[in-house]
DNA sequence: GTCTATAAGCAGATAGAC
DNA sequence: GTCTATCTGCTTATAGAC
């Protein structure tokens, strides 16, 4: 193996080529879904995606840089969602809380069996610049917002409850749970439970 | 690959070779600690057990068969834990929960990486009978618990807790957090607050 | 019972034709 | 730009010596 190369952006890609790249993420995504990280193999994503082994790695400098892309596609629209709900906060504590959980329970079921994959998979990738950003962008929406309430130790909150949450709905993924108002105010409940107690 | 094999226990040890047994336990252990999955192959283990790979497959069919193990007595270890902090039950909710959890944050803190990198592994592991007794039962403990205080939807409750422990500790261990009585009591706010909100 | 050496298979990655 | 064919290295697993 050669050196590990995470940032797919030095080669810049063509406008047509977006197609080509999606089709190849897509398929990376619909694998991990079904079958898991081990057939996740260059072959298995090009078969999939309708194009040669050859291809992807024009587009890709190796399997890791399309891996650290899913994530960085996913955590991106994740972080977007949660920044549009601190853009209309209810100035209730508890109201904001549970709107920030029913924004992150909502992407997580769009594709549980994905975001679960990729949670899984995140600690175990060399993170590039932009990786780390975001999530720390998610984290500094979340303590921002802890503190603007007063909240203590807002930094350590924002962990924790980002934790509990995502611990909760991987779970919940798991066991095949698809309600989302269900599940959704079974954590808020845990996060309003852990910021008033 | 041949087939998976996930039960050592077709090759009833020797007494004498237990140490051999634990070795290489420990040797796969240490691994996943330092350097993750990817550096826990069967010559590794082997290697840093001090003994060669043809006796690993003497004792493990396979490295599935490894890990599982590893798993097994990871997860039993935990369970004995909890079954015996819900002998003494305080009979008041709050203070059995904070019980329940002390212990489960002790446990996960004895060995953070190791039990980090089980957390994740298991899932992606063909779990054999045992060990999915094992989780049941530790389920089982906590939902009991729950019944006799009289929450409602007991067995969803205890999956819950169960997963909401896990998703804070695990991301604890990963910041390098070691405060077992700040942790532990983080934690307990966010349950007691789940189960009487 | 434990070792060494090796077989067998596969994944990642590349070269070169078209 | 995309494909086919191939190489290289590594991992699992086994065979056979001691």
């Amino acid at each position: 193996m050669s050196k590990i190369v995470v940032d797919p952006r030095k080669r810049p890609r063509q406008r047509r080529s977006e197609a080509t790249v999606d089709a190849i993420l897509e398929a990376a995504a619909r694998i991990l879904e079904s079958d898991g990280l081990d057939a996740l193999t260059t072959n298995a994503v090009a078969d999939r995606a309708g194009v040669s082994v050859g291809s992807l790695y024009q587009y890709f400098p190796g399997k890791t840089a399309l891996l650290a892309e899913l994530i960085r596609r996913e955590r991106g629209a994740l972080v977007r969602r949660i920044a549009a709900t601190a853009a209309k906060p209810a100035s209730n504590l508890e109201a904001d809380v549970a709107a920030f959980i029913d924004a992150a329970v909502a992407h997580q079921l769009t594709r549980p069996a994905l975001a679960r994959a990729l949670d899984f998979l995140e600690p175990t990738l060399p993170l590039d610049a932009e990786s780390s950003t975001l999530n720390a962008n998610l984290a500094d929406i979340v303590s921002a917002f802890l503190m603007r309430h007063g909240v203590t130790a807002p930094e350590q909150a924002a962990r924790d409850l980002i934790a509990l949450t995502k611990g909760m709905v991987d779970a919940a993924g798991m066991t095949g749970e698809t309600d989302h108002a269900s599940l959704s105010s079974r954590v808020t409940r845990a996060a309003v439970g852990y910021l008033l107690r």
